[in-house]
DNA sequence: CAGCTAAGTTAGTTGGGCTAAGTATGACCG
DNA sequence: CGGTCATACTTAGCCCAACTAACTTAGCTG
């Protein structure tokens, strides 16, 4: 594999560039693996939680959003539940749908875990020059926009 | 969570950026699975593959290289031995230690599984503009960078 | 050589994903 | 108005991937 920190020239080719991003993409994925262990929510449960903090959402939104099958959100939030994160409602207007919201706990938990996880980042930007972080911020709303077909 | 598609000034604050950064990266976490699912290998499977492709590690080097432990690893290398793509041997040096390299089976699927994903990627970069892909490309040194204390 | 350390493996648990199948409610149509 | 189809979930059963604890085997060292 490409070592992701020596970029060749020609990468605006998008051919080549994909190796240089897949090379990345691996790395930050160890990244965030290695900074994610052992904290008090898994990956998962924290995105979860983050989709409810506006408000209430179904099952099938919720699953949507994670690029889930229903089954497989419906495990999760039960774990949530049993962990008293979240609350299973019920839809006035259609018997059939579950509804899902965060309870006081799940909703500090949400921040706790949001406010390490910004400050362990924070961290590890501060360590880069004004121009990298510029840089990158630059580059922020380009990866946003990938996979956006 | 921050939408990332909307980045806000002052974004070379490493605290602000953090932000943002965190939510791309749930953005690129959630496409990349999308992407990878239904592979003939899993992305785990990939990743190993990936780091014999130099030549034959040992196993204490392939857990550290991919942040996990010992017995995940040999759990991940039996399998993959049992599909036939690596194989187990010994080092001469030291009768404690096992390596592992790819077969020729491994190497021709490590092979075929990374020209697909980069075809795929490729694909999504093809559609952002020049512009774009060049602010990408700058971006990509200082991605490899974090979580390189 | 006794005892400690290092390298791997095995066993057992948990989380997270999938498909298939079941239940209950809503919607539509003759 | 009742039968049939579709929708929203849940349950059950499977695999992959991570962990810790405990075991085996081999090297190292006093």
């Amino acid at each position: 594999m490409t070592d992701p920190s020596t970029p060749r020239p020609g990468q605006a080719d998008p051919g080549v560039l994909a190796e240089g991003v897949s090379a990345v993409l691996r790395h930050l994925v160890l990244l965030l693996r290695r900074t994610t262990a052992g904290q008090p929510v898994t990956t998962q449960q924290y995105a979860v939680l983050g989709s409810l903090e506006q408000g209430p959402r179904r099952m099938t939104e919720l699953a949507e959003e994670h690029a889930v099958q229903l089954p497989t959100m419906t495990v999760q939030i039960n774990r949530l539940e049993d962990a008293g994160l979240v609350a299973r409602g019920a839809d006035p207007a259609d018997a059939r749908v579950r509804t899902v919201e965060l309870t006081g706990e799940g909703r500090d938990r949400l921040l706790a875990v949001r406010r390490a996880r910004i400050a362990r980042l924070g961290q590890d930007l501060a360590a880069l020059t004004e121009k990298e972080r510029a840089t990158l911020a630059a580059a922020l709303p380009v990866l946003a926009k990938l996979g956006r077909t």
